[in-house]
DNA sequence: ATTAGGG
DNA sequence: CCCTAAT
């Protein structure tokens, strides 16, 4: 089993190193930088790499969505011949490879399996959610973790799940269940192992509609707009709860070790002191795997509402050059350009010579005879490279034999009131969270979950000639310690634009940690809850597609309002400037998505713009009063950093 | 990990 | 917002 084309740095924990200047700048450019690389694979990456490629799908080909009868669909999983498959699957490649060319040379890693009986579980979905919309959504998934997200990105554009991965129907089953009083409606999808997904070809599925939002943070979700699509949420965080709306939609979890009621998020008045966060009660949590993919074996550990945890992201980021090269041990350390006529030298081999189902494609002289050793592997004959070169982009080429994958139950909770139409919607945002949200992929062989990631496919006793491979499994599962990210959710931030109270107050009134769970949102408070499976830590799976190949994504941009202006301001006042992680953990320590670094950035501009004239301001106006404020506070701060150099200064010349 | 400053 | 140098 060979994987080509690593999705791109990042697995294992890898920080994405700095982005060349150039890259940078081609980037602003709107253009893509590509990152081709050939690349073994460890267990991990494989993990990776088929949550990413059913994350990342943008579509079936038109023969996948046509082929949406069970029959067909049977047909084709159990074609055990794998030579005929290939040669069936093949014409089919190529066309879609002629068609797409341009993406598919660069945007997914690409699965070359000879796996017969890979066996992926999918949920069939309605087709034909055209009713986009922009709605919240929220699953609660195990570990007390909750994703947040609005499905909008995904809906507006090429809509992998309307498209293509999910053309059929679900199976919904819905039994009432009574919860806080209201009678709900419970709809339970039911996932039937024996109904496969019409992905079997992924290999032609790979162009992916190309969402800005997506590309991006796909996580994202609830960024400004979505606040001020649902404004009332605002209104609801200042009040300290989230009051379920008559017409929305509660959310339920099935998740025992919930226990949302009664926990508080400690107050974090005392910046010097920060009580112990609890681990449990947290459910801020981003949808989606943010660009920083963290190991998962230290997610477990990680307490899931670490204020600092964000902080720490984005300083591994920084400093993301230094700790790639300290962490040795990640097997896929060395990389190389898929078009640099090398084939990458990993340190671990699954050898792609061994691919007898993939003949055509001439891969070969591998590591498959040094076992699974650690050392570096001498790779393929230079003659092969030359091949392997011109090859490219039909190398890309997937050679999918995941035949279905089996997708977690979902539990969603609507009123009796609700419409089809909602509940369609809060299911499609339901399975949508899912997909798009931190899903993880198992791996089963012969039944048995691998655990360990960092083994490689042949350690694990996967390889091309094993018999094992017949029992190749995968299975799609929730995130089950999702990254202690915390919601970026403005509406969590700085809800009101009423001017705000101390920041501090707001940490303790504003942020329990009960709240986020039954945050509700104007029209469809899809609220989802998951039941997750009996899932393990997997791999984080990166949201990315052809331009998320590059190194690091930039980050949403979240103008700052008027009210984190106000907050801003207020702790400035206090604190001074050249403070700034105080600043942040006074008056932003729940606006995960603000780093001090945002703050002293913000304040800079506040500072220019109460410069410069009215006119030359862009953006959402800031009061007058508050820059006003601003060039006060700065000229104070200033004048007391003059006067603090002046006085050290002196001193120094005292003791001379 | 933070701060400061250029881009 | 990003990226880095310097702490």
């Amino acid at each position: 089993m060979v994987l080509l084309k690593r999705l791109d740095y990042g697995f294992n924990g890898y920080q994405v190193p700095p982005t060349p200047r150039a890259a940078r700048s081609a980037r602003r450019r709107c253009e893509f930088r590509r990152k081709d690389y050939v690349q073994k694979m460890c267990a991990f990456d494989l993990l990776a790499t088929v949550a990413g490629k059913l994350l990342l799908e943008g579509r079936c080909s038109p023969k996948s969505v046509d082929t949406s009868s069970d029959k067909e669909q049977t047909e084709v999983v159990e074609s055990s011949d794998r030579k005929g498959k290939n040669v069936e699957n093949k014409p089919l490649e190529e066309k879609s490879f002629e068609q797409d060319s341009c993406e598919r040379n660069f945007l997914f890693t690409e699965i070359v399996s000879q796996a017969p009986n890979s066996n992926f579980h999918a949920h069939k979905l309605a087709r034909g959610q055209n009713d986009a919309c922009s709605r919240p959504a929220s699953v609660i998934t195990s570990e007390s973790s909750e994703k947040f997200g609005s499905a909008e990105p995904m809906f507006n554009n090429d809509c992998k799940l309307r498209l293509g991965i999910f053309p059929h129907p679900v199976d919904v089953e819905s039994s009432i269940c009574r919860s806080e009083g209201e009678t709900k409606k419970q709809i339970k999808i039911e996932t039937p192992n024996n109904r496969n997904l019409a992905i079997n070809n992924l290999a032609d599925t790979c162009n992916v509609g190309r969402s800005d939002t997506w590309d991006r943070k796909p996580s994202t979700l609830v960024s400004s707009p979505d606040c001020q699509k649902f404004p009332f949420c605002r209104d609801q965080i200042l009040c300290g709860s989230f009051p379920v709306k008559q017409d929305g939609v509660k959310l339920v979890t099935k998740d025992d070790d919930e226990n949302y009621s009664g926990c508080t998020k400690p107050s974090t008045t005392n910046k010097a002191f920060r009580p112990p966060p609890h681990v449990g009660d947290c459910r801020t949590r981003k949808l989606l795997p943010s660009k920083y993919w963290k190991p998962t074996p230290n997610s477990k550990d990680k307490d899931p509402y670490d204020p600092h945890a964000e902080r720490r992201n984005y300083l591994n980021r920084n400093n993301s050059y230094k700790r790639k090269r300290s962490q040795r041990d990640y097997p896929f350390k060395k990389r190389k350009f898929f078009d640099c006529s090398s084939v990458s030298n990993s340190d671990e081999g699954i050898s792609s010579d061994g691919i007898s189902s993939v003949p055509e494609y001439g891969y070969g002289g591998g590591a498959l005879g040094s076992g699974p050793s650690l050392t570096t592997v001498p790779m393929a004959p230079t003659s092969l490279r030359g091949e392997r070169a011109s090859f490219q982009s039909r190398n890309s080429h997937v050679k999918l034999k995941i035949k279905s994958f089996r997708v977690p139950e979902l539990f969603i909770e609507v009123p009796e009131s609700a419409t089809i139409g909602s509940l369609k919607r809060t299911v499609m945002e339901a399975v949508t969270a899912i997909l798009g949200g931190g899903l993880h992929v198992g791996v089963l062989l012969q039944g048995k979950k691998i655990r360990d990631d960092n083994k490689t496919l042949l350690q694990t006793g996967i390889s091309h000639d094993n018999k094992k491979l017949d029992s190749l499994g995968f299975t799609l599962e929730p995130t089950p310690t999702q990254s202690p990210l915390c919601l970026e959710d403005c509406s969590f931030e700085l809800p009101c634009d009423t001017p705000q109270p101390l920041a501090s107050d707001r940490d303790s009134a504003l942020f329990p940690p009960n709240m986020s769970l039954e945050k509700t949102t104007t029209d469809s408070k899809a609220l989802v809850s998951v039941r997750p499976m009996k899932a393990e830590a997997l791999a984080m799976v990166p949201m990315r597609k052809s331009k998320q190949s590059e190194s690091a994504q930039r980050r949403i941009r979240r103008p700052f309002t008027v009210s984190e202006v106000e907050a801003l301001v207020q702790a400035v006042e206090k604190l001074g400037t050249g403070r700034w992680r105080d600043v942040k953990l006074r008056a932003f320590d729940n606006a995960k998505h603000r780093t001090y670094v945002d703050l002293k950035d913000k304040w800079k501009t506040l500072v220019h713009t109460a410069r410069i004239s009215p006119q030359q301001r862009r953006g959402e106006p800031v009061p007058q009063e508050l820059l006003d404020r601003v060039l006060t506070a700065h000229a104070f701060w200033s004048q007391q950093q003059v006067k603090q150099q002046l006085k050290s200064q002196s001193e120094t010349c005292l003791l001379l």
